[in-house]
DNA sequence: CTCTCTTTTAAGAGTTACTATCAAAAGGTT
DNA sequence: AACCTTTTGATAGTAACTCTTAAAAGAGAG
């Protein structure tokens, strides 16, 4: 109860945090690994528990669902910033291109690979895909707030939320297409879209 | 191989066809009251065998999943025809609010009412809620194709993409304010956010 | 260095959704 | 009644979790 823990507290820096985050990362990148050599459903917990020399009981506890290992967003942090670092008088999704094309050009190029190696997956498992939704649905809500933050009105206004699910719906399509055509750029796909929803009143 | 079969086909009337019907229907209702009695995950697949009388196995044979029992859109193919019913000028987010509004306003009371509690229930439950907006995917797609063929361009066209996924966005959007609403009237909210889209470029 | 407290891990058993197989039951035809 | 086909149920198995409990390991105090 007291604020001050009688023993081992917990140290930035400390050999158990250090090793807690190798074992994340050993479990992650042998998860990963097995997904891309067996594909994801063939490739059990277990495997990966024995593959990263863990327990299954321990994976369970750094994943909380195996889907987990493959759904992490780092970028959503960073691109909230940028865009409300964009001049007030800039329409919202305009802002919002700013926003993600600095974002993504800021990235490290290992960073970037791995995150379209990670959509990829996730659009072609079904149930990866229905997690990526809600991801997007999530963000879908973030964006209304950040566009009724910018805008100075109610976020709930059905006006903000129709763009916002706009803005959403442009990028599951994009995805769409990115799924095709391998090979295309998805930032520059989602900027064109965005750009047409600049049309839109709001 | 023959187109004759020598025993035993299928009779459009028979008691085999009509038997199934009232099984399906069974498991599905009885499915159905236990979700919404003790909620969905705490309804198990066991249960539902039981109380509609069949064998888990069977449970199965009807529905490949559990999610199967609660997701099944009927509305679909007569939104489509009407969609393709409207005059060719017509914008096509227009001729879709159209013909929405009359695919709701010929469906049965009852019908209507159940459609709300499968949504509220979709929407809340994770698991269903990414088979949901799964589904919603389709509905991108299908939308693109169709807004293409009224067009007469190719539904790949990344402007109708953009558009089509807009419109799914939007019914995201509006399915969560509905959620946010009880008393809502999701059709209304619906046309009212699409009616926002015809300002988009086609 | 050792004792002790705390956190992390492993092991085990159990639940549930789902698959596969195979034999029994029921529908339908001749 | 004889016979084939479809439907069903029983059984066994897999894999993702969950829960509980005890061992192992990190960190501070003497």
């Amino acid at each position: 109860m007291s604020d001050t823990p009688d023993h081992a507290e917990v140290k930035p820096g400390g050999l158990r945090e250090r090793k807690k985050a190798r074992t994340r990362l050993a479990i992650r990148q042998h998860a990963l690994r097995l997904f891309r050599e067996q594909g994801y459903e063939e490739t059990t917990v277990e495997q990966i528990a024995e593959a990263a020399e863990v327990s299954p009981s321990t994976f369970f506890r750094y994943f909380p669902t195996k889907e987990d290992v493959v759904m992490q967003d780092d970028f959503d942090p960073i691109a909230i910033a940028k865009f409300e670092a964009q001049p007030a008088g800039l329409h919202p999704v305009a802002a919002l291109r700013v926003a993600m094309r600095e974002t993504f050009a800021e990235a490290e190029p290992g960073e970037l690979e791995q995150w379209h190696e990670l959509i990829k997956l996730a659009v072609s498992v079904p149930e990866l895909r229905g997690r990526l939704l809600d991801d997007f649905v999530r963000t879908g809500g973030l964006t209304a707030e950040l566009f009724g933050k910018r805008l100075g009105r109610d976020p709930d206004d059905l006006a903000i939320r129709t763009v916002a699910g706009a803005v959403v719906g442009v990028g599951i399509a994009m995805m769409g297409v990115a799924l095709d055509a391998p090979d295309a750029d998805f930032v520059a796909l989602m900027d064109a879209g965005l750009a047409r929803l600049e049309a839109l009143p709001l």
